[in-house]
DNA sequence: CCTGCAATTATGCAAGCGTATAATTAAGTC
DNA sequence: GACTTAATTATACGCTTGCATAATTGCAGG
């Protein structure tokens, strides 16, 4: 009866529960202090679990990170479904409805864009990484193409491209900014300049559409 | 005759020379390998000093990074400024110059996302930052929102400030994505479509004053 | 020439990092 | 209930980090 009481008490949970916990907790913490945040020990802490199971689950640190990002991509392409199923089906409507919920939170808010950021400089060093973020920023882009393309004028495939890579930048320019700086902006006009300039570049009134919530 | 010759030899610099020259160091390294490649070991390294300078000349570690955002701050605002200086007197040239210039290298980088990325997360964090980017944001629009007001046409200040905030948006995204994903643009097609969006945003032509550099 | 001072280097330390490996223990199987 | 196996914890190692402090040395003024 050795006195080794000491010794923490633990429940087996699944591979798939403890990965996503792993990942979360990651996640969680590079959003509030940046990559540097996140060391093996505090993500363990947080997961409720030891630092070692990190190495059963994960090879090292950095699969663990690429596994993160994925996830953190696969939720927010997650999310752009999610607007549009509960959305109406008057083209326009759609369009304004997928434009204002980018520009809304939670999607535009200063924790997401530190998330963001801290994965950018990865992207030119790991490749794995930056086809994950290849491939969401254009089935983000995709998206709103075939948003656009499905309102009720011609539009030959040229412009169509331009038009999607502008109104797309525009939500991207406006997210960043009504993240970073949000007392910058007066309530709702981040939205609001988004939907009037998908509007001008798309010569259509998306206002009209612009759900309640908003003044 | 101790045989201590091994030890270093040094050139004593000015105060203001050895400061730049760790600034730069640090930023380098940051733009490089983001935040946590600036180490004090690899700053000083690149500076050709000992790391012991560094706490010479700044009070931490922490001090040569809040000085180094400064300073890097400065340098885009001059540089704003020196693409305005070069440009021709017509209003609408001079915006056009100026988005371009917004939209071509050196400003369309990879490394200078990388750079802006490492210092996103602690805008929420350290209040000195904060206050420089959100200055550098506002001058930057402030400037754009000038160089629309002189465009020979009516306009009150409520749309000024929208359409401002509006052609920001589409050239701070353009520039993100340009940056991150160059190969998922034809060649000049990003100034391109910058010109194109804030014209049609401001009911303006500027693709004709494009520079002659773009086909 | 030399003398003093500050700029610079050299050295060391405590803490935190990722990782490797061994010891434990929860939980299914017969 | 003994046995097995994999999940989990515990411990330790080598390395790097930022920082403090002491030892040097370039350089200017007498």
């Amino acid at each position: 009866m050795a006195v080794t009481g000491n010794r923490r008490k633990f429940k087996r949970e699944g591979e798939t529960a403890r990965r996503d916990a792993l990942i979360d907790a990651a996640l969680q913490l590079m959003a509030e202090g940046g990559a540097q945040a996140a060391t093996v020990r505090a993500i363990a802490d947080r997961a409720g679990v030891t630092p070692g199971l990190i190495r059963h689950y994960f090879q090292s640190k950095e699969d663990l990170t690429r596994a993160a990002y994925g996830t953190l991509m696969d939720r927010m392409m997650a999310a752009n479904l999610l607007v549009l199923e509960t959305s109406p089906v008057d083209p326009a409507a759609r369009l304004a409805a997928f434009v204002a919920a980018s520009l809304c939170p939670p999607v535009v808010d200063a924790e997401a864009l530190g998330l963001w950021a801290a994965f950018i400089h990865k992207l030119r060093i790991d490749p794995q990484i930056r086809l994950a973020h290849e491939a969401a920023y254009l089935a983000y882009r995709d998206r709103l193409q075939l948003l656009i393309s499905a309102l009720p004028r011609p539009a030959d495939a040229a412009t169509l491209r331009a038009q999607a890579i502008a109104c797309n930048a525009v939500i991207d320019g406006l997210w960043l900014e009504g993240s970073a700086l949000p007392e910058a902006f007066e309530a709702g006009e981040v939205p609001r300049i988004g939907l009037t300039s998908v509007g001008v570049i798309l010569n259509l009134d998306l206002l009209s559409h612009l759900p309640e919530a908003l003044t």
